[in-house]
DNA sequence: GATGAATGAGGATTCATTCAT
DNA sequence: TATGAATGAATCCTCATTCAT
């Protein structure tokens, strides 16, 4: 390696590249312990740059927050809104392909900023709220309500706060985040939960 | 005024106000953003003297969770190990109040505190979960198990995870941390999943 | 679009206007506090082409200072060493339109850059010096020896310093940069001065 | 030089040794191009002992203008105001001697750098103008305004603005900034002026 | 010529930690 | 014990300057 150029020119797309070196660094090491540095090391590119593109640690916190959400979450909640099963299909099937997905992709690590940095940044966490977890229990009140109008479940089921629905998957994702060593089945704490609820809201 | 009173008023135990304003200030703020200074304010001494008990930041912020925890742990768990009373009334009774006690406890700051800054520090991480987790999932249990050879559950109710009972409970106590001002009833959430556990597990 | 007119809008003198928008935003901000960039907006070009022009910004502060005496010097000082006039009638006549104009000219603008940025630039002082000052000086000498030769004016009046005639001048310059909300009637101030020299001056 | 204590503890005036050692490298190098870490050296302190007590460079630019206003305009300006002489010895005598003093001291420098800096803290720009300018008017007003009083001097005396007194020393301040190397005698200068308003003015 | 993405040295500011008193 | 002045490493951010296109 006798003399590298310099100066990079590449047609990529440096902001992108930027926002994922400094989502995987916040997620190691979140917002505090991260140094603009780090992350500029690990897109390739000087400090100088990321400061082109986000004119501050917070702006580029904010972006690739907000980045994850937009580029993940359609990807998990969009296939399960627009559906021909029946409701308790529905519940079995993709909401709860859904809920096994979470813990470990993207949005946990999110989650996790947003607990730690939250109070800080309450915009970013009514993003988060309007965009994932408001369309998420929107989407579980409107399946039980279909539930309920084609008659596969009882009128009581109504009552339930979909947010029981998603408890498991929250344990599990904390759960995952703190006790990474400590043994759990996730996966069956989310079906156990879903049967558990099915079994009381049908008919 | 020679005379007087020969003892000054000593504050009796330094130590645990140093960490009792060191335990707030991480709660407001956060591992990083808490300065040495602000702790030593908040406790009414020097900054010197902080670290004449706690040699490091980190020290601090280790001694502040098992402290907590050690506080207050047994007020919460304690009482609910030893009962009288049915496994039934026990899990509505003693165990549903213990939850929902929890999410606005201290318990939950920690909890806070170790989802952000636990993968810094696995030492704290298995300090709590041996102290807090382990022996919370496993009381459950014991009262699941007890309510089995009593006749009170069914033999399939020892399938069930424990971890399904609290997972209401973690998920009130990040909706709470995160999303403090939008509408839960996070004790409703946790009724609910107790009747239907128990509607489940009955005989 | 093929038959675009052939000829680009060029513009003519790149140079020339990169060093007038810088003189503004040097004007505006001071040396340090100029950022290149700002320029290279201002003047409508790109940051690299300011490059190409001046070597550094260090290159494009001297070529700006000396653009503006160059320019300005002979519009202002010019007309005044070429005249008909008696010594009394120039010095109350052009002497003093001129010193009017200065505290609002391009030449008050340096005058604070001088003083700011002279110690690290005494080429430019030497610059500004030999082509404005020692020039005006050289041209009031001039004048007062003329009337003391025709007689207008005593003998003794070649003792002034010429420094005496330009001292109100300098004052306003001075006031007005820094004073500019405070009232002064400046133009008073000259003219009062001129009389004054010129009634100890006259025969 | 085996090994010097680290910490330093001197009982002299801290936040007064940081200021003088900020002025004289503020004098010498501007505002911007001073360097806080420079200032911290020249005071044999630590840059961080410079935040103690000035929370930002500006801050620490502020106090020391102000602090050498403070400190110099009283014994300048001071033992001009009461004094029992005629006004024109007055005029002559302390006033003149004033004058001539002031070019060559600190106030030149804090002229200098409210020329350079003014337009961006016109808090300081007021701050000086009432405590110097407007306190060195004045006193001139009264002085002729006695004069004219106990009728030595005509009523026009009245007329001229105080300025004029003060432009020779104005510019023989802005001449030693800038030309420093350059030949003019100073003294001479405001001398000639004070001599041609006593001239103007005397009855 | 002309552009503006890319670089990195430089400088303000913070704060954990030390230690003279 | 107790204090808080003092230290300096660490980090954010800026901007003159370079160079691939």
């Amino acid at each position: 390696m006798p003399n590298q150029p310099k100066y990079q020119r590449r047609k990529e797309d440096r902001p992108q590249e930027i926002a994922d070196a400094a989502f995987k660094t916040f997620a190691e090491k979140g917002y505090a312990a991260t140094r603009i540095d780090d992350v500029a090391k690990r897109a390739g590119v000087s400090k100088g740059l990321t400061y082109l593109y986000y004119k501050t640690k917070e702006d580029l916190f904010k972006a690739v927050v907000k980045n994850v959400v937009i580029r993940r979450v359609d990807s998990l909640i969009g296939n399960v809104e627009s559906t021909e099963l029946s409701s308790e299909e529905f519940l079995r099937g993709p909401l709860l392909e859904f809920m096994k997905k979470v813990p470990g992709s993207p949005i946990a690590i999110v989650i996790r900023l947003l607990i730690s940095e939250g109070p800080r940044h309450p915009d970013l966490v009514n993003y988060y709220y309007e965009n994932v977890v408001a369309r998420g229990l929107e989407a579980i009140r409107q399946f039980v309500a279909r539930g309920v109008e084609r008659g596969e479940f009882r009128r009581e089921a109504l009552d339930h706060q979909p947010h029981l629905f998603l408890a498991p998957m929250m344990l599990s994702m904390i759960w995952r985040l703190v006790f990474a060593d400590k043994p759990l089945d996730t996966d069956q704490l989310m079906e156990s939960q879903v049967e558990l609820l099915l079994a009381e809201m049908k008919a």
